[in-house]
DNA sequence: TTGTAGGCGTTATCAC
DNA sequence: GTGATAACGCCTACAA
C-alpha cells in the first residue's frame, strides 16, 4: 500500500469536492472557508487515506521551506549539542526543521556552507560563528532573509541574538575569587575577533577594577582559540610570568582544562596552589578532578531563545533587533579554595 | 540585486535558447545531448546571472530531495557528535543534507519524527536509535526509502549497517585484565534491547569461559540505559554481592563514570582496589581521573561508512546487505592496573 | 460556500 | 541538437 501517493486530488476525490475545497479544509488558515459539514468530510477522508501534505510542493507554491540554516563551528565542541538541541526542538514544534552545517572555523567552508543552505531556500539563518565583523553578515542581511545569532553578537547590535550575559558571568568569577582572598589573578583570555572572546577578557578587566585589583603585565595570555592546546599554552606563558598568581579566570572551560594540564606538569595542585574558574558549564566538565567551578547558564535556553527569535522574524517581524541576555550563575566546585 | 530571482528561464533568454536547453546544458548528465558551443553559452549567461538552481522545483519534478533523515537517541550524548559529523560531512560532498532527529529514546517521539520527516521526502533513512526488534524498521523497509542502521544492527542482519566490532572489542576488554592478572571480572552490561547491550555482554561471557574463567551469579548487572545514574546503580549492586571482584568491564564508558561514583562513595582506589574497563572512548573521557581504559574506534568512519552504504543505496543498488564493523583497538590508560 | 484556472521552477517526453 | 509541451502537488486570486 504506497501511501506515499496519496495526494490532494484522491482526498478530495474520496470526500467529492475539488481538490481545492480539499485544501481549504486541510489548511488551519482558511479552514473557516469552508462548510463544517464539508470539513470534516475532507479530514475523515484525509485521515482514512494517511495522507501526507507534500511539503516540496507546498514550499514551491509558497516559497516557505519551513526550514533553518543553523552555521556553527563544531559540533564535537561540547558546548554545541545542547544548545543545538533547544535550538531544533524549539523549531520542530513550530513546523521548522534545522539543517546544521559545521565551518570548523574555516571561513572558505562557511562561505561553502552558507551558500548551500541559500540553494535550498532556507527560511532563515542561525550563526553561532559570526566573527564580530563577518563579511556574512551582512551578505545575509541583504539577501533578505531573518538572521539570528547566537551565543555571539555582532560589533553594533544590528542583529537579534541571543548570548549569555558574558559581564555579569565573569564578575561572578572573580567576585568568587576575590570573596576567597585572591589579589594576584591571571587571565587566559579567549580570541578577540569574537564577541565572547572579547568581552569576557574587558569584563575580567573591569571587574578586577572595581575590586581594586590591579592587572600588571603577564597577567593576561592570548589564547588564539578556545581549545585546550591553546589553555595549556597560555597557562604555561602566565605561570612562567613574573610576579606569579594565585588564581586564573579562563575564558572557557577548554582553556580551563588546559590549565589543568599545565598546573599537573609544574607540579602544582589545583586549588591548593592555584585556583582556576572556567566559563560554560560544558556537560561532563564536572566529572574532572577536581571538578571544575565554572558559570554556568542554560545552553538549552539559549538556542529555545535563538528559534522563538528567529521565528518571530520569520513571521514578518520587523522592529528593532531584539538581543537576548541569559542570566549566568556561578557553580562552585572543587577548583577553587582560599590561596595559600 | 535580487539574484534569488534569477531563474532558469532568465538564463536560457540570456543564452538565446529555450529553458529546456539550458536545463540540459546546466545538468552533467545531459550536458552531452547539446553542443558544445550552445552549452558554454548557457554556462556563461548562468555564471553572469548567478544562477543559483531552485532545488525545490527540482525535488518536485524528480521526486528526490537530496535530504537524509538521521534518527539518534540524543545528540547531548557525546558519542553521536562524531559519528554526525562523519555522517553529514560524507553526505555533503555527495549533494545531500542530513535532517538530525532525537528521540530520547521515546517510541512515539521517535514515530513522530520518522513521519515527520517522511512528509519531507526524504531519500533516505540512517538510523541509530534501533532497537533489536523496532517495528519502525518494518515499516521503513516497506516504505520503499532506503535505510542503513548506524551504531546498532538489526536481529537478522536485514539491513545494511555500521557497527564497531563489539565482539572483538570486548576481547581487547577482558583480554587486557586477564592479562593483567585479574580473575574475578563483573560485568555492567548495558540495555539487552539494543545490539551493543546483547552483544558486548554475550561476548563477555564467551571471552571469560575462552580464558576459563568463571562468572559466577551476581557478578553481572543488567543496566536499563546507558546512563550514569544506571552505571552507579549496578557498580553498587556488584560491589555488594558475595565474592567481591578486582575489576569490572562496563558496557561503554557512561556506565564506567557510574562506576567511578560508586567506587568513590565505597571508599575504593582505581586501580589500586577495583580496575575498571569502558567501551567507546568518548570525547574527554580521557579528562576523568584516573583516564579512562577503555575501547576505541573511530565514530567519524562509523558515520562516513553509513553515509557510503545509504548513498550506494539511494543510487539503486540493491544485492544483499552490508554489514560493517569497524575495528576496534584498546586505549590502556589510568583505569586499570594489577589486582592487588 | 465552492469550483476554475493558472503558475511556482524544473525536467521528461515528445516532436521537429 | 533543439524546441514545444506537459506535469510534479500544491495554493490562491477570481469567478460563480
Amino acid at each position: 500500500m504506497p501511501e506515499s501517493a496519496v495526494t490532494l486530488k484522491d482526498v478530495a476525490a474520496r470526500a467529492g469536492v475539488h481538490p481545492a475545497t480539499a485544501s481549504r479544509a486541510l489548511n488551519l488558515e482558511t479552514r473557516l472557508l469552508v462548510s463544517d459539514q464539508t470539513a470534516s468530510r475532507v479530514l475523515a477522508a484525509a485521515a482514512e487515506l494517511g495522507y501526507q501534505p507534500n511539503t516540496v510542493a507546498r514550499s514551491l507554491r509558497t516559497r516557505r521551506s519551513h526550514t533553518v540554516g543553523v552555521l556553527i563551528p563544531d559540533l564535537n565542541n561540547p558546548l554545541f549539542p545542547p544548545i543545538v538541541r533547544g535550538l531544533a526542538d524549539r523549531l520542530e514544534s513550530h513546523g521548522y526543521v534545522a539543517l546544521i552545517g559545521n565551518t570548523d572555523g574555516d571561513d572558505v567552508r562557511e562561505r561553502r556552507v552558507f551558500e548551500q543552505m541559500r540553494a535550498r531556500h532556507v527560511d532563515g539563518y542561525v550563526l553561532a560563528t559570526a566573527h564580530l565583523h563577518d563579511p556574512l553578515l551582512a551578505e545575509a542581511a541583504q539577501s533578505g532573509v531573518p538572521v539570528v545569532l547566537m551565543n555571539r553578537i555582532a560589533a553594533d547590535d544590528s542583529f537579534p541574538s541571543v548570548t549569555v550575559d558574558n559581564e555579569a558571568g565573569v564578575r561572578l568569577a572573580v567576585g568568587h575569587l576575590v570573596s576567597l582572598g585572591h589579589r594576584d589573578i591571571a587571565c587566559i583570555a579567549g580570541p578577540q575577533d569574537v564577541s565572547t572572546g572579547l568581552v569576557r577578557y574587558r569584563s575580567f578587566r573591569s571587574a578586577m577594577t572595581d575590586s581594586g585589583l590591579e592587572v600588571p603585565d603577564g597577567r593576561v595570555a592570548f589564547a588564539r582559540a578556545f581549545s585546550i592546546a591553546e589553555g595549556y599554552r597560555c597557562a604555561r606563558e602566565v605561570l612562567a610570568a613574573q610576579g606569579g598568581c594565585t588564581a586564573i579566570a579562563a575564558g572557557n572551560d577548554m582553556l580551563a582544562v588546559g590549565c589543568y594540564r599545565a598546573l599537573d606538569e609544574a607540579g602544582l595542585r589545583c586549588p591548593a596552589d592555584i585556583s582556576v574558574v572556567g566559563f560554560n558549564d560544558m556537560p561532563f566538565i564536572d566529572l574532572l578532578r577536581p571538578p571544575l567551578t565554572t558559570v554556568a547558564f542554560s545552553h538549552f535556553e539559549v538556542g529555545a531563545h535563538a528559534a522563538d527569535l528567529l521565528i518571530e522574524r520569520m513571521n514578518g517581524g520587523q522592529g528593532a533587533p531584539t538581543v537576548i541576555y541569559v542570566s549566568p550563575r556561578l557553580i562552585v566546585r572543587g577548583s577553587t579554595g582560599r590561596p595559600s
